[in-house]
RNA sequence: GGGCUCAUAGUCCAGGUCGGUUAUGACGUCGCCCUUACACGGCGAAGAUCCGGGGUUCAAAUCCCCGUGGGCCCA
């Protein structure tokens, strides 16, 4: 008999076809229903080439759940975005064409940003297609979009409206040269030559002294307070004294806490606003007020007394001098001290504060908690990400960028008296080059008006993604029909921000849960198990990858490597050997292929045997299936097809299936189980290798896509893996006789069949030709 | 610096909640074998101080404590 599939291995060029197919016949189009399942895809951001092979996987695992749920019964809304907002591409787009941001003309700059979010974008999609998501690529959204800004600003307004947005202050990077604020992002540290200056503090009411070690003696007017790490002793008798300052005389409590390390300088730090990073975070975690010592202008303020006007570092001079004619300085050190810098103009930033927006947040954490516990997590260990999260929420957000390529915040202020207006919702506003819409200023009647100049968080824009995708404030039928979403997939990583967000914007928006259910995806690191980054060359590009060994390969070392929820090494190789997997399955078909396809037949022990090994296996893929875990369905139907059915069923069937000394009732039993296993197989892998289970399914069992079936339900069969263990030892004995022996398989030998295995005699007997 | 998380053969991974056979499977390696689905295969073999130290227990990969190293987020 001649297989009617001739060819000897999965050809990963037959992906392309069926591609093509998908998209003629349509076959994941939505159409809204009384009942939907919506998975608020997580939209990628372009921020550079390549794009990440983790991410790739979790984008194969995101399909998986629209196929998993597809096969539920479930109707899919499974909507495809690209997020394109945010300071990533304008660092990309600087580099790429040598200019500065602040130094180019805006409208250019964002022509320029939107030129190669253009590019990155067509390579992810690109791969996304070719991994065979099968989301609505047709109407996919971006977030710079009219519309999708439109949104936020809408949202934003809605908000403003509601007194949940207000102004303060807030330390910033400032970098003197460019005269800009600056990011975290473009902040690199240098070890750079520095004094290190011991000064004296006196304990008040005491004659006792506390030697404080700093680079900055200029702040010494912003002091605040003084730490010491809650271990060392030499301080313990002290801790909530008074501590008095040299040179200002003002009085600050000695407290503890644990960043302060016992091994630099004296171990007592002082902390003024703002020296460093720390001090910022010290600041706000001890609620202490702010005293803004260095101005705008890049010099010292009138809180420095006798210092104002001159520059810190000038100041420093000048304050070591005084320390020391006041008896108040202890010694001098020379250090090379790790400082921040500008990543462009190279020079010590400052960190100072300045007025920004920020959208109330600490008023909303009891709220959230509640939607955090009404949503299920999986895995559910990765709600403790989001409930830490919540427990350490100690101030607003803030909401506004000094950047060009984000949703511009809509405002315009009054030029005579400042006063803000924000315009009607609805349309999408650019302030800093558009005509205020509002005729006069409702405070003093002015007709003048100045554009707000900042941009949002993009975080602002992506938070909002379940209400875009439902058309939220466009379509309200739709809306009612989709929103809530069901699920919200995405990484591990931006719990805190994306998860976080999304639930504290829906929740002021729409008063309900975004989402039902939460699923979390681990980190993609290299095969070592570090981060894969562009300098360290470590970084796998996933396009050459799919290209070569084709998407199935890829989505089953996705399945089969990921345990939901933890991280995962990517290594190429081991991508390459999954592709062995899909050659056993294929060649396991072609082999059934030389079979019809029958209803029924009388079953044999052997056949009941493998049939219950089968629904043990559905029902353990159900177990994964029911809370997206595609490695527990990976890994056991790879175990069971390839060690179990193929190694063993098939072999022992083989001479029954072709009739050979048994009856036509025997055969058919043989062929029905067969394709009723292989079926069933196919059936159970097509969430996760969608491209060569269609093709097989196509081939042996219908003329309609597999996507378009049911899965299959357990029937809860007797456990028979007893069995299982007890055929692969006989068979196990059988071959290493016949080796010990230098006996081909073929050969004929003796050996007796266990009592326990005796109703597969007959299948047995053939198999190994046993006399 | 803080929080969360992980650590099992050359590599990846299971087991860990609920302590108790010979620690699962795959990749890779080595040997033999073309047996009519498959050499992208079959059979077999070697390969693990279960990260280190301490504790609880008759018994620890598993539970507890202390380290070390990786990862993520926050600072």
């Amino acid at each position: 008999m001649e297989p009617k599939i001739s060819e000897k291995a999965w050809n990963p060029e037959l992906e392309k076809k069926i591609l093509r197919q998908w998209e003629e016949e349509k076959i994941y189009d939505f159409t809204p229903q009384e009942d939907n399942y919506t998975i608020d895809t997580p939209p990628p951001y372009p921020s550079g080439r390549p794009w990440h092979i983790g991410a790739a996987a979790h984008y194969s695992q995101i399909d998986m759940i629209a196929r998993t749920a597809r096969m539920a019964g479930k109707n899919v809304y499974f909507p495809i975005g690209i997020d394109r907002n945010g300071l990533p591409v304008e660092l990309y787009t600087e580099k790429k064409h040598k200019i500065r941001m602040r130094e180019t003309e805006r409208g250019e700059f964002l022509n320029l940003c939107r030129e190669a979010l253009d590019d990155l974008e067509a390579e992810m999609i690109l791969i996304m297609k070719s991994l065979g998501i099968s989301g609505d690529f047709a109407h996919y959204y971006r977030t710079d979009s009219k519309e999708y800004r439109a949104l936020t600003q809408s949202t934003f307004i809605e908000l403003w409206k509601k007194g949940q947005v207000y102004l303060a202050n807030r330390p910033n990077n400032y970098d003197w040269v460019s005269g800009t604020t600056i990011a975290d992002a473009e902040i690199m540290y240098e070890d750079l030559a520095t004094k290190l200056v011991y000064m004296k503090f006196r304990i008040k009411d005491t004659d006792k002294e506390i030697i404080i070690a700093s680079t900055r003696p200029e702040l010494l007017c912003a002091c605040r307070t003084i730490i010491v790490n809650p271990d060392d002793e030499r301080y313990s008798e002290y801790i909530g004294n008074k501590i008095i300052v040299p040179i200002t005389n003002a009085e600050v409590e000695l407290r503890t806490h644990h960043s302060a390390q016992q091994e630099f300088g004296s171990g007592a730090v002082m902390v003024c606003s703002y020296g460093d990073q720390n001090d910022v975070a010290l600041f706000r975690e001890l609620e202490l007020e702010e005293i803004v010592a260095i101005g705008l202008d890049g010099r010292m303020t009138e809180v420095a007394g006798e210092y104002a006007g001159l520059k810190p570092k000038q100041a420093r001079t000048k304050i070591i001098e005084d320390l020391e004619t006041g008896g108040l300085l202890d010694k001098v050190e020379d250090i090379v001290h790790r400082t921040p810098v500008s990543e462009r103009s190279k020079t010590p930033i400052e960190i100072i504060p300045m007025e920004e927006y920020y959208l109330k947040q600490k008023d909303a954490v009891e709220k959230i908690k509640k939607l955090g516990q009404e949503i299920t997590f999986h895995p559910s260990m990765h709600k403790q990400i989001l409930m830490n999260w919540l427990e350490s929420i100690n101030i607003d957000w803030p909401i506004s960028r000094r950047r060009y390529y984000g949703t511009e915040i809509p405002i315009w202020y009054c030029k005579d008296c400042s006063e803000p207006h924000v315009p009607e919702p609805g349309k999408y506003y650019r302030p800093w080059e558009e005509k205020c819409p509002i005729s006069n200023c409702t405070k003093c009647n002015s007709t003048e008006f100045v554009g707000e100049e900042r941009t949002f968080d993009t975080w602002m824009d992506s938070s909002v993604s379940p209400l875009f995708i439902s058309k939220f404030n466009r379509d309200d039928e739709f809306f009612n029909k989709v929103y809530p979403a069901s699920i919200r997939p995405q990484a591990k990583d931006i719990v805190r921000t994306w998860l976080y967000y999304t639930l504290l914007r829906c929740e002021q928006l729409t008063g309900e849960k975004p989402w039902s259910e939460a699923w979390i995806m681990g980190y993609g690191l290299d095969e070592k198990g570090m981060k894969m980054s562009k300098s360290k060359g470590n970084a796998i590009d996933p396009l050459p990858v799919i290209e070569k060994l084709g998407a199935d390969t890829f989505r089953f070392w996705s399945a089969s490597e990921i345990n939901h929820g933890y991280d995962f090494r990517c290594n190429e190789q081991k991508i390459e050997s999954t592709k062995k997997f899909l050659s056993k399955l294929w060649n396991v078909s072609r082999f059934l292929s030389s079979f019809p396809v029958i209803e029924s037949g009388k079953l044999s022990a052997s056949d009941e045997w493998i049939l219950a090994e089968l629904d043990k296996l559905v029902k353990e893929c159900k177990k994964g299936y029911d809370v997206y875990n595609f490695f527990i369905p990976a890994i056991a139907i790879r175990e069971f097809t390839w060690n179990v059915f193929a190694a063993h069923y098939i072999e022992m069937v083989k001479a029954r299936a072709y009739g050979i000394e048994f009856s036509d009732e025997e055969r058919d039993g043989a062929i029905f189980t067969l394709h009723k296993t292989l079926s069933t197989i196919l059936k159970l892998l097509a969430p996760i290798a969608p491209f060569i289970t269609e093709h097989l399914w196509k081939e042996l069992y219908s003329k309609d896509s597999i996507h378009k079936e049911k899965q299959v339900i357990p029937e809860n069969k007797e456990d028979k893996s007893n069995i299982t263990k007890e055929i692969s030892e006989f068979n196990s004995k059988v071959w290493n006789e016949k080796k010990s022996h230098n006996l081909s398989l073929k050969d004929s030998i003796k050996i007796d069949i266990p009592e326990s295995l005796s109703e597969f005699k007959k299948d047995l007997k053939s198999m190994h030709n046993l006399e």
